[in-house]
DNA sequence: CGAGCGCTTGACCGGCGTCAACACCCGTGG
DNA sequence: CCACGGGTGTTGACGCCGGTCAAGCGCTCG
């Protein structure tokens, strides 16, 4: 058993209204009158790598909307063995199956330094049935959670290993810089693929080696992507 | 190019209030006056095995319930290889996606002759901001929906190919006779699974060989459940 | 500077894919 | 009623991809 490190920091209360992500987040299209109904603070709070958000089955006490950092979301099998289900990036909702059953359905970890803002459960009952604007937002999340839930089954635990890494690698590109990619510990990218962690590494610098790609540090997360045809096969 | 059968039929019109499976459907716990404010009639309708209920994109009419049956959803990837995603079962939602796109995201086909009630759009946007009774109902059914969806990513297409079948087989038990389970045409179950049709047939083989479950007809579909404990590994 | 962790690489092996033949069920038509 | 043919499931032989086990390397941090 990992032990895992504890280390988040309560920031303060976030102030929506002027919130960099505001444009992507659940609270985009909020009016004035809808954010004075608010009663509850909701918490800005940011978390180490390898920090745990919740636990599977862990009751709620609200849910994510990410601002900066990438979470895992880990399922446990009936045997024991773990599987990573998800990665969720700026801009994702983080624990949204707790609107219907007040408890989440799988373990969150922050894969790298995680800023994010916890919305009360609460606050997100009482809008979405006083709130068109933001139940319109909540249906969107939903599917765009779902989307990505079979994006991932569909695209990236299928077919051999180098499509899988392949797959991921143009998955995980930098928003704001395309031709960047972000990989993870080789173990995390096993659990996310369903390979071992020697195949990815072997697949990496074949890729490497064939000139797809090109590592940006030394410690193999940051790669540039060199040849983004050969990778979409 | 495989030609999909359009057998349909529209039977008439639903009357939700005396429907058998309306305790688990969307509509459960609706009262009168929700019920006076549909305007839509609900089609009643039945497909034929191989079936096409839409197609991955199409502009969605309504959002399915499956009274009876089995609904495979299957998602294309980008360099045309197929996948299934999940199989629905009676009380499930299809398209659930299309209340906030008006498009599916998948491919729906029926795998058994199935029939399913199909309620409009409209329908369901004007009760979900007027019901609070529907508006959690439909919550659940998005919850349900996605964990249904990581399901199938943890348990099923995680692990050996032993595994995997055996897994697809305690998935698939009858809910009226949990001794008793359903498979599919072999190629279907690969898809599933991510493993080829001729290794699904070679576990299952296997399995009644080493006594796990036993044939209850000849054409491969019904299987009785003998060792339940071995399964679960 | 040394310890330790994570990444890489190699050798070997086994499980699954590939290709092919065959068995079986069932519908069709003589 | 039986002969035929196509579709689907099963089984076998063989090869390769990815898993396993193990050693070595390089970075980072104490």
């Amino acid at each position: 058993m990992i032990p895992i490190k504890m280390d988040s920091a309560w920031r303060g209360t976030s102030d929506c209204r002027s919130c960099g992500i505001r444009d992507m987040a659940l609270f985009a299209d909020l009016n004035e009158q809808d954010f004075s109904e608010i009663h509850t603070p909701i918490d800005d709070m940011t978390y180490a790598p390898q920090a745990l958000l919740y636990s599977e089955g862990q009751d709620a006490l609200g849910i994510f909307t990410l601002r900066k950092g990438m979470v895992k979301l880990v399922r446990s099998t009936a045997d024991g063995r773990e599987r990573i289900v998800r990665v969720l990036r700026a801009g994702d909702v983080c624990g949204i199956e707790a609107l219907a059953t007040a408890r989440y359905d799988t373990e969150a970890v922050a894969l790298v330094e995680t800023s994010v803002c916890r919305i009360p459960l609460s606050v997100l009952h009482h809008l979405s049935s006083h709130s068109p604007r933001l139940h319109l937002r909540l249906m969107q999340k939903w599917q765009q959670t779902l989307r990505d839930a079979d994006d991932w089954l569909a695209e990236l635990n299928f077919g051999t290993a180098r499509q899988r890494v392949s797959g991921l690698t143009l998955k995980m590109r930098d928003p704001d810089n395309p031709m960047v990619t972000s990989y993870f510990a080789r173990d995390d990218m096993g659990a996310m693929l369903d390979l071992k962690l020697e195949t990815v590494s072997r697949e990496i610098s074949a890729m490497v080696r064939e000139g797809l790609i090109k590592p940006l540090d030394k410690i193999g997360r940051r790669y540039e992507i060199l040849d983004e045809q050969a990778l979409q096969v």
